[in-house]
DNA sequence: ATTTTAACAGAATAATTTTCTTTAATAATT
DNA sequence: AATTATTAAAGAAAATTATTCTGTTAAAAT
């Protein structure tokens, strides 16, 4: 693969996976390094695709978007050109942020995150039950969060 | 709430979440703006919390950590100061990257990222199933992703 | 032992962030 | 309607940071 982490590696990314704003000088200081090298290992872990971009994370509720949804699918057809055209149906929809594949008890696992259960109802009747070939769905809404973030803990690795 | 989002608001928004390294002076440009605006703009919006922070999104994959896997759990007691006390249990995990209580056929919905299937199974048995007054857990193992994302369309706000 | 390579330190430069002052436009008050 | 506050923006200046470059050291390879 091409490259592999070493500690200093895994420190960098813990650190800029909690504030990317950081800057390589405090993060050298926190190495106990000078900030070429770091920024060296930055831009490295960069292109070679650790670090694939750097977001602003908003917060959804204040800007009205207050209902996180999870739906589960099952289709009726499993043919290969359909599960592709479903998926790219599905990418169309600005409510949903995340499709994926599974297997279990559901073919597909949908999140999304929409301003009110209007909104919500909306969704389900005029865009999800239009696709063809749709079978069981199920719907999980969010009454409250304990924990949502993408920070992978990184001493594991 | 003490403050009303205009469309240049939103536009910056956009803009940082999708690359929050990009300059303000780029940003700027794109608005027919000097940097000034801009940047006072961008620190309201996070000091006013439309902001929460600013993280590098890692490959997980790359990293070692190829399977992601939901998990929905019902509980056989549903007193509150359980519930609590198994949110609190969760969040000791280092796996556990969400954790949402839901209604539906589930009370809460977790999202998991480890290392593969022997890992995740080592959670379950030696993570997940000591918690107590669990009753029905169902795993949903991802298969592959179409999209997973935290950007928010703005365009509907 | 010699050469090569990779990582780091330190300094210099380029660019950006941040602060400050001034101006224009809008809203509020009398 | 005239005057006064407020707000948002422009522009310039200062401070900080990112980025590049050169030289050095240490480790790895030959």
């Amino acid at each position: 693969m091409g490259y592999a982490l070493d500690s200093i590696d895994t420190k960098i990314l813990a650190m800029l996976q909690n504030n990317s704003n950081r800057t390589t000088k405090s993060i050298a200081e926190a190495l106990g390094m000078t900030t070429s090298p770091v920024f060296e290992r930055i831009k490295k872990l960069e292109k070679e695709g650790y670090i694939k971009k750097y977001v602003a994370v908003l917060d959804n509720k204040k800007i009205g978007l207050k209902l996180t949804v999870f739906i589960g699918i099952t289709l009726q057809g499993h043919t290969r050109s359909y599960l592709e055209k479903f998926v790219k149906e599905i990418n169309n929809f600005p409510e949903i942020i995340e499709c994926h594949r599974v297997s279990g008890n559901f073919d597909y696992l949908l999140k999304l995150v929409v301003e009110d259960i209007e909104a919500y109802e909306t969704f389900i009747i005029s865009k999800l039950t239009l696709l063809p070939y749709l079978g069981n769905v199920q719907s999980l809404i969010t009454l409250s969060t304990g924990k949502e973030t993408n920070e992978i803990d990184l001493s594991r690795i």
